[in-house]
DNA sequence: AGATGATCATCT
DNA sequence: AGATGATCATCT
């Protein structure tokens, strides 16, 4: 699908994709219908990228990078429970104490998020519906939030902290392992400032967060 | 049952 | 190798 030329076009563009299933999506793109999701794990959302002419590629920037909006699939589940994390961007272990947080990777993503509820009800991907999709800016409690927990890693992975941070730490948002396997390493800072070796990190938002931003749009 | 840590596919 | 798109599967 060709790039839309500007939001409004965007969001017509995908409030049209509300009520239909992955699979018509998919007929419509003459694309193959996945029988495994296991196997299969991000092809909702690049479909989702496909049918609105999100730049294909693999950038640190947002999907739609002249509008400055950043494409999120959320996986709902029944009674409207957001059913997954979200994965936002990889951790920059090696530049974090460059960055502060309205130059991050993280604000650059969320500040303006498409969102396009997928209802995950149905196991098999052809039958899952999208639900309404939702353009949100960022707001200033939210982004309140994602600022101390962001400021919070950034400091400690500035100081060399970053392989005794886990998952339990952070309120909305989380960092969390973004490798193919745990053996993969790529380059860090250490307790010494000296170079390591490390698990590649991704930061992700909590459900409790995603939840929040639903919630204010939908009666569940 | 829910969350954390691990993993799968694809592209450049 | 490192980024994108995420969900799986084990642990607590």
């Amino acid at each position: 699908m060709n790039i839309p030329e500007d939001e409004a076009a965007l969001i017509k563009r995908a409030l049209c994709l509300a009520g239909r299933t992955l699979g018509e999506i998919a007929q419509e793109l003459h694309l193959p219908v996945p029988k495994n999701i296991t196997h299969a794990k991000g092809w909702t959302g690049q479909l989702i990228e496909k049918i609105l002419g999100a730049s294909a590629g693999s950038l640190a920037e947002p999907d739609f990078p002249h509008l400055g909006i950043e494409l999120k699939t959320l996986p709902i589940s029944s009674m409207g429970v957001v059913s997954e994390t979200t994965y936002v961007c990889i951790v920059p272990l090696s530049e974090m104490n460059q960055a502060t947080w309205k130059t991050s990777i993280v604000y650059a993503k969320l500040a303006h998020v498409l969102w396009v509820p997928i209802d995950i009800t149905s196991p098999t991907l052809f039958h899952r519906r999208i639900g309404t999709p939702l353009l949100c800016d960022l707001p200033e409690n939210d982004e309140a939030l994602l600022q101390k927990d962001w400021e919070e890693f950034a400091e400690l992975i500035s100081l060399g902290k970053i392989e005794s941070i886990t998952a339990h730490q952070g309120t909305v948002l989380q960092i969390r392992p973004k490798a193919a396997h745990s053996r993969i390493k790529t380059a860090g800072i250490g307790p010494l400032g000296e170079p390591i070796q490390t698990l590649p990190r991704g930061f992700y938002l909590r459900k409790c967060f995603t939840q929040k931003i639903i919630k204010r749009y939908f009666v569940v």
